[in-house]
DNA sequence: AAAATAATTTAGACAAATCTAAATCATTAT
DNA sequence: ATAATGATTTAGATTTGTCTAAATTATTTT
């Protein structure tokens, strides 16, 4: 078990992140991500190409290699245990829990995450809706479908939601949505895009395209 | 509040812990302290100089300011509230809270911390018995009296052990002797310093001047 | 009070992680 | 097919934290 650094350990994390979109992911593409310049990314490339974490040849773009990927799967792990242990028992909102598991998911020591992820019961998704990856890096990735595209009149489950800040928490509190929240669409309105939808035992609301599109459900 | 990185804070806590004993550290020392070299002690000096966290003319040795001692005993207690967590709620034994502390305890967010103490009850001291700063940089130092010291029939109690490692674990759970653990001296035996005591409920026995050294007690 | 010894600092180097500016390669439009 | 544009890499510099070896200062012995 090889430890890295925790610049390399965020390069790993938003490969990762990136690479769910595209099967390649670009030197400006990750800079942007990482809010750093393309010639930081070049430079930390070809040092975890030579680590063997991944595949990439100059000009090309990279991608994780098979041992990259695990390292990835560790790090979401203790990131998201650790957001979890947050919102759980030491009472953090939704939108602050990410800025200190930033800095926690750094802290590499296999006995301690384990044994967090016991004390916690084994928590199967981090307070977002994100799954957790398991102690062997199996991460179950439940096919969820946008709030936008669900079909009218199906009930359906919020599972997670794909904007972290306290402004969406703000809203979705004040609207009841929660993680779990059941819900159905009963409108489209193509003029915004906005829809009616019907949540738990509330009275039908409109929410915004954009809100729509930040929300993940998937059938009950 | 302004952030230390992680040397910043190896060296306040070192010179923090050797100023107990004199009242100005030396290079050699903390060099020694911290398993580096006499050049790098005095590059760091100078750092911490210029940031106003301690007291350096060269040549003369060094001591903390007071706002070096507010924030080293910052990461004393950030390291002590962390080993708490792991022996009380992550059933770590004693001897593996230290290392795995080392590291948490340069994550710096006040709210973490402070709610982690309020979650965890607001423990007074730590797994080896030493005591924790409250929030407000504040620790009480109770007077205690190491156990080869302690006068002949005097009931006492242990409050902290000076060893954390697994080896003096070992003998102490053999001997059925913890933290808070009552217990007397019998007698001594000058051939080796070793004493006869009583713990608890148990039968009279004996211990070895090495171990009554690193034992200490306060009067019940 | 020198000389010897020990402690400390300085000088110069290195690795990691970053940056800016220049050079190079790839893609797109004419 | 060439020129223009955009993406990427290279070159060279900077900061932080460390090191070794040499120089300096302090302390101890004779
Ligand atoms: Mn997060
Ligand atoms: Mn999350
Ligand atoms: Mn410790
Ligand atoms: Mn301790």
């Amino acid at each position: 078990m090889v430890n890295y650094s925790t610049s390399e350990e965020n390069y790993l994390k938003a490969i990762y992140r990136l690479n769910g979109a595209e099967a390649t992911v670009s030197t400006n593409d990750l800079a942007q991500e990482l809010q750093t310049k393309p010639a930081s990314v070049t430079d930390m490339m070809k040092k975890l190409k030579a680590k063997k974490l991944l595949h990439y040849q100059p000009y090309q773009g990279f991608r994780l290699t098979a041992e990259g990927t695990k390292v990835a799967l560790g790090i979401i792990r203790r990131h998201r245990l650790w957001e979890f242990f947050l919102a759980e028992k030491l009472r953090f909102t939704w939108d602050e829990v990410h800025e200190v598991a930033e800095d926690l998911e750094h802290v590499c020591n296999k006995k301690l995450i384990d044994r967090l992820d016991e004390y916690l019961g084994f928590p199967r998704v981090d307070p977002h809706g994100d799954p957790i990856p398991d102690m062997n890096g199996k991460m179950e990735v439940s096919k969820k479908i946008c709030l936008s595209d669900l079909p009218l009149n199906s009930t359906a489950q919020v599972i997670s939601v794909s904007d972290h800040s306290s402004d969406i928490l703000e809203l979705l509190e004040h609207m009841h949505i929660h993680i779990g929240t059941r819900l159905e669409v009963r409108k489209r309105f193509s003029f915004d895009d906005s829809m009616e939808i019907k949540a738990g035992r509330q009275a039908a609301f409109t929410i915004s395209r954009q809100l729509s599109e930040t929300i993940f459900v998937h059938f009950v």
